[in-house]
DNA sequence: CTCATTTATTTTGATAATCAAAGTATGAAA
DNA sequence: TTTCATACTTTGATTATCAAAATAAATGAG
């Protein structure tokens, strides 16, 4: 592998492997230590905006249908996550957060702009446009391998 | 959060998601189909260079002892790591891979080289700088919330 | 309208990965 | 030596996960 080529890959995948860490340290240490980060991302998915189908949330997280009932009845007793049955469709249900689960999200999201600021720490806002650039490369590469 | 950044912030949350599903795939189909994602990356941990220490690899890992432990039984058993006992010190255990683990590290490696060719695709080498530098910084914040 | 088919979710049963804590073996130091 | 520290392994319990079967509701062909 190319040494620059190699260098960012080694950087990406330990990143990637701390941030995981980190977010469950500082999630034990939280009011929210009767989650785990699985909990917590299924909380990020759900998210406080829209009324996500399940199975849009399952296909988000890759997750099968039948884990994802069993992690939302995990969310639901803990009192994060509300099931919300649709009334077009009766079986469709549509998820929404508690109160608890918003508290929590933007929780989450705060660590997420704490990094994502110090991420582009002395950034310019043209380099900015590099990093975006070579994001949407990746994804475009992650796209075509599914 | 700002757009600009949340905007990056998510595209980070999906790309993490898609790569961990996609390796999974990609393994399943190929003839390594013995092997869950996480015995990969406990092999791309181990690496063919060093014969690193089995509590350094957990380390890295962020993996208990105990947990690294079954782990590289369940590879030892499979044939992709080997044990080395240390003669300086007869408690520590030397990690090592076999010709089949040698094999797995460099497919695992090569769909790596492919992504991150990918993620640089129409970056030019001072642009190549500002991402150096933005993932040093995520390192450097990562680092102070260990 | 009614039965067959499809869709969305849940249930069931089995398996993997994980941890904390206790155990074992070796080395180092007093 | 005896004691303490270190490196790994074992044990027992828990959690997340999947595949496949079950349930319940909607849709569509006749």
């Amino acid at each position: 592998m190319k040494k620059q080529v190699k260098t960012i890959n080694d950087s990406l995948v330990r990143i990637y492997g701390d941030i995981l860490w980190i977010e469950e340290n500082e999630l034990r240490q939280s009011r929210f230590k009767d989650l785990t980060i699985k909990d917590m991302h299924a909380i990020n998915a759900i998210t406080m905006y829209d009324k996500k189908k399940a199975s849009q949330v399952a296909k988000e997280l890759h997750l099968t249908p039948g884990t994802l009932t069993s992690t939302i009845n995990r969310l639901e007793k803990k009192d994060y996550v509300k099931r919300i049955r649709s009334s077009n469709d009766r079986r469709v249900i549509r998820l929404g957060l508690t109160k608890k689960g918003r508290l929590m999200y933007r929780a989450h999201d705060a660590f997420h702009r704490m990094m994502i600021d110090s991420f582009l720490k002395d950034v310019e806002p043209d380099e900015i446009k590099t990093i975006e650039k070579a994001l949407r490369n990746l994804e475009n590469f992650l796209r075509e391998h599914s």
